[in-house]
DNA sequence: GGGCTACGATAACATTTGTTATCAAATCAA
DNA sequence: TTGATTTGATAACAAATGTTATCGTAGCCC
């Protein structure tokens, strides 16, 4: 049997997300650092360049931008999710966004430079890249639904949705929250849901 | 010097999009296609599976969607700009959206299997995926941005966006497709227009 | 436990935006 | 050119959504 590292399972699955072999990845693990932090902690703020990419083992985390003085919610992600201000952190341009916990967290992360090094040391593989393209794929067609049914749908209808194929953010997101996140006042929200029990009881 | 091929323009900057040598090149290049098309042509429809890729030569493309009955429409395309509709593309699922022309065009396409070909044979070379890489990113931040305009701004102020940040819209689309694009009605995007008329004489 | 704060529901009113209808101008095809 | 179609403006009204204010509840910190 292949010598075997005793890696905290959520490098474990790093690992093999990345497809780099447990011989090879030894020398990498120590680049990934761990942090155990409270509800509301903001991992990066607007104007901050993004050098870390964060990988979520527990706890919730939204993404969010200033507008006016008001909190717009972009995306919500959970356990074994990857975040980051992508842009910000790909062209090392001022984020846009916040990035900040809902609930307690623990998360891991890596910086630019580590994975950078990463990189060049593995760079031959192309697993790290297909890994990266399967993401941005992933990614844009994400963005692409989420905008198609702010086109197409009501609030009502992107509320239903959200229960069908997200029902943890119902679950464990605040629901002013939900309410930027669905792109409306959360007094409609609100409206939205008493709607919504009156059809459904 | 190098042996120097007689190529159209486009597919010379083509060969430099792929970071293809021109003699690599000759062999790939047939199978690229041209078309000539009158304007409201439809190259892609729903439900259709997309198997090519578009590169516009000369003209102009919007990728529209239908929501009970109503044109929605995603994005313009414009000339050296690429077009497919990638998740039918990527996936081999049926086509949400429509590619339809807006002003006759000329449009070079390749197809999915021959761009496998091409693939294969130079998957060793990692230009074609970086460049794949660098396409994604370049879509991912275009819908963020978009997204982020329609929680943030009001129609007013996209409307604007687009006159300063694409004002090739502005003059070769008609309004009632800009409208939806700015996802409000082309009646309420005429009173957009007088108030802005109104506001900078 | 007491007080504070965050969260969510609701009402009343204001504003924005959609819908339908009509008309005028521009464009296109025969 | 002429007639048909597309495009765009405007008015009048309807519907959706935002804003502000108020209230009640639940959780949290000391």
């Amino acid at each position: 049997m292949a010598f075997q590292l005793d890696l905290p399972l959520m490098l474990e699955q790093l690992r093999k997300k990345f497809g780099i072999n447990d011989t090879q990845f030894a020398a990498f693990s120590s680049y990934f650092k761990k942090l155990e932090i409270p509800a509301k902690t903001t991992l990066l703020e607007e104007g901050e360049i993004a050098n870390r990419i964060f990988f979520i083992e527990k706890g919730c985390v939204r993404v969010w931008f200033n507008s006016d003085g008001k909190e717009l919610t972009m995306q919500f992600f959970f356990e074994n999710e990857t975040v980051a201000s992508i842009e910000s952190f790909k062209k090392q341009v001022p984020s846009l966004l916040y990035i900040e916990t809902i609930e307690p967290c623990e998360i891991w992360y890596i910086s630019k430079q580590d994975l950078e090094t990463i990189h060049q040391q593995l760079g031959h593989t192309l697993d790290i890249r297909n890994e990266l393209i399967d993401y941005l794929f992933e990614r844009l067609f994400h963005y692409m639904h989420h905008f198609l049914s702010f086109l197409r749908d009501s609030p009502l209808k992107r509320y239903e949705a959200l229960i069908k194929d997200n029902p943890m953010v119902i679950r464990r997101v605040p629901q002013h929250y939900i309410a930027s996140y669905l792109g409306v006042s959360s007094v409609h929200l609100s409206r939205v849901k008493s709607e919504l029990a009156r059809k459904k009881p």
